[in-house]
DNA sequence: ATGTAC
């Protein structure tokens, strides 16, 4: 099927002439759901000059230029569109210790607390296209941000330090004023799409290191998922639309229009590494102020309560990393890192002998699962990454069509949601996801990474405010 | 993903 070769349990290469195979790890159900487009895309990006290896994780979906749900390495050349657009796009999670009983009144979730404490978030996390009208950051606030001099985090808890960009490199200025000013009043902010806040139980513990990492079971716990918000649009506009000029006034060819890629050590490259690790800066303190004020809402409900940040991870970057014994840029959209036990990269932080969290959402009013990476044959072939999450299924667009109101429902089951008409979510219904049990069963059977814990959602907060939801729009104008 | 897109 597609020209695919087994190599192992949920393993499987596609030979390319001159070049290094791609793999793809999923299962059986998995495999027979990845779209034409994504073996299209991903034999693009194998064949992009200066691309060495590429891996494809089980939830991969048709994406720009690359595949959501693709890991690239490269010795020399570094690509705007294998990082994505949303750069630093990731994920946070805040413990509690509160205990779901504290939740439940007569045996059952008490939803009016829950509520309560949703919309405290609502009330200080604008969602979509909205910017905070307050706490604004001030311009050299911003850009303290995005030289990585100024993080409201404890550096542990972070996938990544903040990179420290010298004075020397100019980042932003070819931004508009605009564009700076809405990033000023982002910090802090959901966004749209598949972002999300959410209130969870820990429902399942599989390994003894969740106890190190202060996981139990019934713990109430509450997630966010967002990223760089408009700025890291910006920047991956502005240099694949720049580089794809200067292709086409040199000559240039190319397989993708957005397929466009710098050598790492030219100007245009650096300028780019640098705006990119500016922008994940960024992103990862978006979530921290986020996290912020839901710790503050989880405080105002349950007063006394005790928290602490458990990690940070990204899913959307390009991070310079030794593997096989050389370096590589590692680009990983829509794929997260997954150091296993004594990993060199771990060398000297708290998580050298369990390997870092892997956190990965579910679809709305799906478990969301606490992961870590395995000291593997296959965790090695994948540059110790796995997936993002559970994967589209489905277009929005067909979701909006197909999906009625007693289905979303009853995919969401007793989760609460924010959404006051299903009409506004519908494209992120679960029923337009593959299924998350599937996705982390074909990345634990191949062997590159364990379950943790797992989570399941009491109450989720999405983007309701979408123009961009087709139906919803349709509906509204009344053509 | 994104005040959508030449």
């Amino acid at each position: 099927m597609n020209g695919l070769k087994k190599i192992g349990t949920n393993f499987y290469i596609e030979e390319i002439k001159g070049k290094k195979p791609i793999k793809y790890i999923a299962n059986e159900k998995i495999l027979e759901q990845i779209e034409e487009g994504v073996y299209r895309q991903a034999r693009n990006v194998i064949l992009t000059p200066g691309v060495d290896d590429v891996v494809i994780t089980p939830d991969a979906h048709h994406g720009y230029f690359c595949p959501i749900g693709c890991v690239a390495a490269s010795k020399t050349i570094i690509s705007p569109g294998a990082v994505g657009v949303d750069i630093g796009c990731g994920m946070r999670l805040i413990l509690t210790n509160l205990n779901v009983h504290d939740l439940r009144t007569n045996g059952e979730i008490n939803r009016a607390q829950v509520r309560a404490l949703m919309d405290g978030i609502l009330h200080d996390i604008p969602l979509g296209e909205k910017v905070r009208s307050f706490d604004t950051k001030t311009q050299s606030e911003l850009f303290d941000i995005f030289r990585g001099r100024r993080s409201s985090d404890d550096p542990e808890i972070r996938e990544h330090r903040p990179f420290r960009i010298s004075k020397d490199i100019p980042v932003m200025e070819h931004l508009s004023g605009d564009v700076i000013k809405r990033a000023m009043k982002s910090v802090g902010s959901l966004g749209g799409g598949n972002h999300f806040i959410e209130i969870q139980v820990v429902e399942e513990i599989h390994t003894d290191i969740a106890e190190k990492w202060g996981l139990r079971k019934d713990q109430i716990v509450a997630m966010v998922h967002s990223g760089s918000r408009n700025l890291g649009y910006q920047i991956a506009d502005y240099w694949v639309t720049t580089t794809r000029k200067k292709f086409d006034r040199l000559g240039i060819t190319y397989l993708d229009r957005d397929g466009m890629y710098m050598g790492v050590d030219t100007p245009e490259g650096q300028h780019y590494i640098a705006e990119m690790r500016s922008a994940l800066n960024f992103a990862v303190e978006n979530r921290a102020v986020m996290a912020k004020y839901v710790m503050q809402n989880i405080e105002k409900v349950f007063p006394g309560v005790k928290m602490s940040l458990l990690y940070d991870v990204c899913h959307n970057n390009a991070m310079l990393e030794e593997h096989f014994g050389e370096r590589f840029w590692v680009h990983r959209k829509g794929a997260t890192r997954a150091l296993p036990p004594r990993h060199p990269l771990l060398k000297g932080s708290r998580w050298f002998n369990t390997g870092h969290p892997v956190i990965l959402p579910g679809s709305m009013g799906t478990a969301s699962y606490i992961m870590v990476g395995v000291d593997s044959e296959g965790n090695r072939l994948s540059y110790s990454s796995i997936n993002h999450g559970a994967g589209r299924v489905m277009s929005r667009k067909r979701a909006t069509k197909i999906i009625t109101q007693e289905q979303f429902e009853r995919a969401l089951g007793n989760v609460l949601m924010n959404a006051r008409n299903y009409r506004s979510v519908v494209d992120e219904c679960s029923l337009a996801y593959k299924d998350i049990d599937e996705i982390i069963d074909s990345v634990v059977v191949a062997g590159l990474a364990q379950v943790v814990a797992k989570l399941k959602p009491i109450g989720v907060i999405k983007d309701d405010t979408s123009h961009r939801a087709p139906g919803w729009r349709r509906r509204k104008k009344k053509r």
